[in-house]
DNA sequence: CGTTTTTGACCTGCGC
DNA sequence: GCGCAGGTCAAAAACG
């Protein structure tokens, strides 16, 4: 397992944390609202460091998405919540690079150099706890999975997503809980640089979707419900979900389920849901 | 044909 | 130092 897990675990992360009106600006840091400005194709632990004022360790943050729909069949239940995880895995600058461009060199080269010579460096993280039958929830964005894995805790493989955007880094996993099986925890790493674009064969994003994307953070609120601090910006994260949701997630997620319009049942704080 | 998913292997980091 | 678990890559297969 890794550290990192702990560290960033939902609810269970203590390292970051925002105020409330920090949400905002943190977010808008991270650039969840960002047009395609904030350093994509750029790949370089540089703008994590620009982004977090210079700390290129601690950092995490979390890339909200906005859920979407179309695609989604089911997902009316689900309960979002969301927490940021901070510290502990760290990404990694160059990888990225290696990895994202399929034009690198074997990676043989650039992941031994890479790793060999510094620390990989951490992304902004923001786990989300969504109650659905679906496991990969859309967001907006597309992703493309490169990897599974069986997770020692969970009888539920875990996912990994990155998005297919090339000059995105984006990653995202995804894994069942084990303690609630309808219970799917979604974690972002880094930050988008772009919006939120097509859809996967099903379709492209809605304009409004897109827009929301685009705003989405900065109107969001934490769940007052959350246990630790940190899920405030979980809950941000979850705002992230579908357009035209931000307001009722937002209310949903500082007062009470609310849900919105078949898109977000209610919102279950982490330490909440575990009863 | 192009893109995405699947799957096994490899690498890294952490705990003991 | 060793073993374990997580995370990523890459080749092959599947799908649209």
């Amino acid at each position: 397992m890794d550290p990192t897990e702990s560290s960033w675990r939902l609810g269970g992360g203590d390292e970051f944390f925002f105020g409330s009106d920090k949400d905002s600006s943190i977010l808008s840091e991270f650039g969840w609202n960002i047009p395609a400005e904030t350093s994509c194709g750029v790949g370089d632990s540089d703008r994590i460091d620009s982004n977090f004022g210079g700390e290129s360790t601690s950092d995490y943050v979390s890339v909200p998405a906005p859920r979407r729909t179309a695609t989604e069949p089911t997902a009316v239940e689900e309960k979002v919540e969301a927490s940021v995880s901070s510290s502990s895995s760290e990404d990694q600058p160059e990888k990225s690079m290696a990895s994202g461009d399929s034009s690198q060199p074997p990676a043989e080269t650039a992941s031994k150099a890479r790793k060999k010579g510094q620390k990989r460096i951490r992304q902004p993280r923001f786990a989300f706890v969504t109650k659905s039958e679906v496991d990969h929830l859309e967001d907006g964005y597309r992703w493309r999975k490169y990897g599974q894995k069986a997770v020692k805790n969970s009888p539920f493989p875990r996912s990994y997503y990155r998005c297919t955007n090339s000059k995105c880094m984006v990653k995202k996993r995804v894994e069942r809980s084990s303690e609630d099986p309808s219970v799917v925890i979604t974690t972002y790493e880094g930050q988008h640089c772009h919006h939120s674009v097509g859809y996967p064969r099903g379709g492209l994003i809605s304009h409004d979707q897109a827009l929301f994307a685009s705003r989405l953070i900065p109107s969001v609120h934490y769940p007052v419900g959350l246990p630790y601090s940190h899920s405030l910006h979980a809950a941000q994260s979850q705002h992230v979900p579908a357009a035209g949701e931000i307001g009722e997630v937002h209310e949903a997620i500082s007062s009470q389920p609310q849900v919105d319009q078949g898109l977000l049942g209610d919102i279950v704080p982490s330490g909440m849901r575990n009863g």
